[in-house]
DNA sequence: ATCTAATCGAGACGGTACGTCATGTCTTGAA
DNA sequence: TTCAAGACATGACGTACCGTCTCGATTAGAT
């Protein structure tokens, strides 16, 4: 008799057609552009009901959320075999001692995923929606975002008490300084996306801009 | 800019539609959000017929650059009123000799200015739309941001003629170290935007994170 | 009579919609004219989605000429029921003996029809329509005249029979000496539509312009 | 100073473009149809400004009424100088003595022009719009159809006198016993156009239903 | 022969309706 | 009961024409 608004019974959810929606989403995402992707397409594309959607996610943007998140999981989980260290954080940020290098490498590697076209096309799409609608924005920052961002964070907390950085900085405010010109860049198509560049970062934010 | 079938004629355009379907999606966009802000909405609001739009901009995202250009126009023209000091330059960054500081007395201005509800609406609608349209992200950057970045750049080279900033820096990258994190913390609501932290920005960014 | 691609469901059709398309189709044409009668005006007098019309018809016309024959039907079977004769035929033509007076009784009940405003308006509409689109021209003979017209046909074999009508005529085409003129005056404005008008076209039509 | 509404000063008239609209709208009617032809189609292929149009004429129906005129004038001066008969009337009916013979004669004739293209298209759009706006439709039959029935009016008129159709019958009725089943036909689409259907028309009419 | 006022081609304008697409809700029948 | 299927009311899309309204540029008719 409940079949209305309240929660639906997620025991008898069907999984098949989760996983079908998610892949179906970022298809679409990526063949035809987040904007003309459509609740209707998803769900035809899936071979299922539009209810199916509406019963589980609230929107599109809601949708494609999870799915990338899905995706981000299984590629973090496929990487972690590949590289079972002891290490249990996925994606860990390298210690090897020389903090320059060990950023350097990260970024460019973050280089490679921002051009990879099957990350490129949901992750720009959730980071527009995101700026214009903050309940998401910050949920997309939440999940995906922050975590990686966590990472860095360590990192320099270590290098801070190797010397490597000074003490008194804030490591959430310091790894700002070479992640978010590359993510500008990437968002905001301000300037080209190189290991250069990103190899240029490094090397000014850790020394500086003023002479020594 | 007008690339439609058989090029309309410019001369005859009316300058009295021009505005009022300026400030009815300027408005639009204030008070509805960008979303539902549709082309039909502004006609109406504007006391236009839908065509005069479709005649003269190619999308909803079109009108919102124009308008917002022109509404940055008038706002440089205003503020150039206000100070009409020989340099001629729009929001030129003061130059005291003292880097550090004209860094921050502008970025503070930005934070301001982010937080301007008039401006914040729309320029949050281009620029979410630029993430995932290249091409009006692009126009974006170059009308409206770059111009903006290049005052940084002509600071910066002050500086390193004083000796304040390493002369070997490329002052385009430079810049972005403190720029750019505000703009991602605007952007993807990645953390708050305060003096504080701009302060903080500047001073990291100059220094370095390594001991000196 | 659903060509469109991908066929709908017509078990699924809902009955409601149907029946106030039909009213508010009737009801326009016959307030504001048939040129004037558009398919949103017909949606939204009948409280209706402009794609419920036409996912099951294909044009205004279309929607007009089924509003009729279900109008039309809808007459016929209240005239049945208050003539309830053990002639079933609906409008059957009274066979007295005297064609003269028969044929003479009926033009004036069509007369009378001809001049009620609620038949006017539509009947009008899907004439017009008929005469420069063959299709719907073709369909409207076929369901609406065709049938009253085999009435005489019926009529004329019995007089035949009774050998007040020579025997060697094609009564499809004699009918068309008392009904035609009648029709073309009508739907022409060539002349004015009188009692006095469809007798003298019966008297003429059974003796003939030559003399006897 | 008045260049409003009140009447535009004929002398000044363009007799080219009048021409060249009363050609584009016929051959345009001929070619797509008339609901399909539009003002500004007839204005952009006559290479005139819109408001040439619409300060000669009031509307679609009222230029091809026009147009139509005028080419049936032409049609009629053309016949007239292939037939310099002392009789000056246009298209009369010839009266060789054997009124059944004579009125075959013209309605063989009238088939012919009613399957001609040139004439269908226009002529079926006037009579359609007739249908349904009774204004066109009075202007229609007074300048087109009623002078052709006035000649077999005289015709039927010097029958009397010679004693071949009775001299109590209304000659203006008399004629639409054949002259408007042909219509209708032509009209409606009730039944086919042949010279052996005219022929019976004239038959059955002149000798009426009822056996002699 | 010159002036001048209307008509002319052109087309921008505020509108209305078109026919299509997608939304989110609701209903039906099969599993 | 959930699901796929899809009809439904709603509303925006982008297009086509409507009839009105300027714009110069001819182009007669009156001077």
């Amino acid at each position: 008799m409940a079949q209305n608004q309240s929660a639906p019974d997620a025991t008898r959810r069907s999984e098949r057609s989760r996983r079908a929606i998610y892949d179906a989403a970022l298809a679409l995402v990526a063949e035809v552009g987040y904007p003309k992707t459509t609740i209707e397409g998803i769900a035809s594309r899936a071979g299922v009901g539009k209810q199916t959607i509406y019963r589980w996610w609230s929107s599109k943007a809601d949708v494609l959320l999870e799915a990338f998140l899905d995706l981000s999981g299984q590629a973090a989980e496929a990487a972690a075999q590949d590289r079972p260290s002891a290490d249990a954080s996925p994606y860990g940020i390298p210690d090897t001692g020389d903090l320059a290098a060990d950023l350097k490498h990260v970024l460019r590697a973050t280089v490679d995923e921002l051009r990879d076209p099957a990350f490129e096309a949901p992750s720009r799409a959730l980071a527009a929606e995101g700026v214009v609608n903050e309940e998401l924005g910050r949920r997309f920052v939440a999940t995906l975002l922050e975590p990686q961002l966590q990472l860095y964070v360590d990192r320099l907390r270590s290098a801070q008490e190797a010397g490597d950085v000074r003490p008194d900085l804030d490591p959430r405010i310091a790894l700002e300084l070479f992640v978010s010109p590359l993510a500008q860049r990437w968002l905001q198509y301000t300037g080209p996306i190189t290991y250069e560049y990103t190899d240029t970062l490094v090397d000014y934010a850790l020394n500086g801009l003023a002479p020594r």
